[in-house]
DNA sequence: CATCTAAATGAAAATGATTTTCATTATCAA
DNA sequence: TTGATAATGAAAATCATTTTCATTTAGATG
């Protein structure tokens, strides 16, 4: 009898609520405040960024809570982290019907710009499945992302420099 | 005649001066020690421990310089810079026979350990050439490498939060 | 519902990597 | 040799992220 309430329990709330509770945290005010703002964006925001818009929703919410969440949100999963010599980092949800498709870079090193793009991503997928198995097995990772970036000179640049 | 000068000027001295040369920078004592530094290393060294075995070499060399060398380097395309996610950034020389064959990363987001993996480069290598050529085309950069990451849990962290 | 304890929080300080500033020095073409 | 310009190092500035710590909150328990 107990265990249909706990279902219906577990039932309430958005889909995170179990997530959290699962991996042994609490559901709090701020953390639903920063996934309102992840599960609101097609972007890769920034730490700032999503402080920015947290704060918005709510003042009283903190620039150390907002690492201190998307800490634990990375570790459980439910967002990447992306890093790519910016000097800070970018977060964004996994899964997000929402947000942006999976998609991979191309980094100018010479301009710094970032190009997404979504081309491919058949081929990739088998290339990464296959990949990813060996290596979970391998290394005995449970591996749940991965990141796929290619640097080099945009046309822009090369033409620069061709002057 | 002085044709003949010049191609002999530019067979002195190791390869990378005419790097520079064409890049159109100078080629000085500051470069060329943080060039042995990358030469003589297998790891991949962040900017300080640079500076520390070029201070080591040649100690009126500064940090600053360090940073300013990598970023030619960086555009030049003689360095490829890594960035996962330790809060800086680490460098290794492109080609070098010297330094570690071409490797990805196996990236544990709780405990934040970094396991280097050199498994499966020959498929890696074939999916890598597609991709990469068919990028190159449709966005007209001119890739010089590339950069692969997995994200996942350890099994040491799994144990541990099955506690 | 009141109470208690551990978890979570925010502000401020600390840290650490990287960049900028600026006065000085080195390079190299003329 | 010299003059213009690039490169340098030290110190200061910047900026992202983490730590500290006193306070607040969630949620289990009585």
């Amino acid at each position: 009898m107990w265990r249909v309430l706990i279902l219906r329990r577990r039932g309430r709330g958005p889909w995170w609520h179990n997530r959290f509770e699962d991996f042994g945290v609490r559901v709090t005010e701020p953390r639903e405040v920063v996934m309102e703002v992840l599960l609101d964006t097609e972007e890769h925001l920034t730490a700032a960024d999503i402080y920015v818009r947290a704060h918005e929703l709510n003042p009283a919410i903190g620039l150390t809570t907002v690492y201190r969440t998307l800490d634990i949100l990375l570790q459980m999963g439910i967002v990447q982290k992306f890093d790519f010599g910016e000097g800070k980092a970018r977060y964004e949800l996994i899964n997000n019907s929402q947000s942006k498709e999976h998609h991979h870079h191309l980094v100018c090193v010479q301009c710094k710009t970032i190009v997404d793009y979504y081309d491919f991503v058949d081929e990739e997928l088998e290339f990464i499945r296959k990949t990813q198995d060996r290596l979970s097995d391998k290394y005995r990772f449970h591996i749940m992302d991965h990141v796929i970036s290619f640097y080099g000179i945009c046309e822009k640049c090369r033409m620069k420099s061709q002057e």
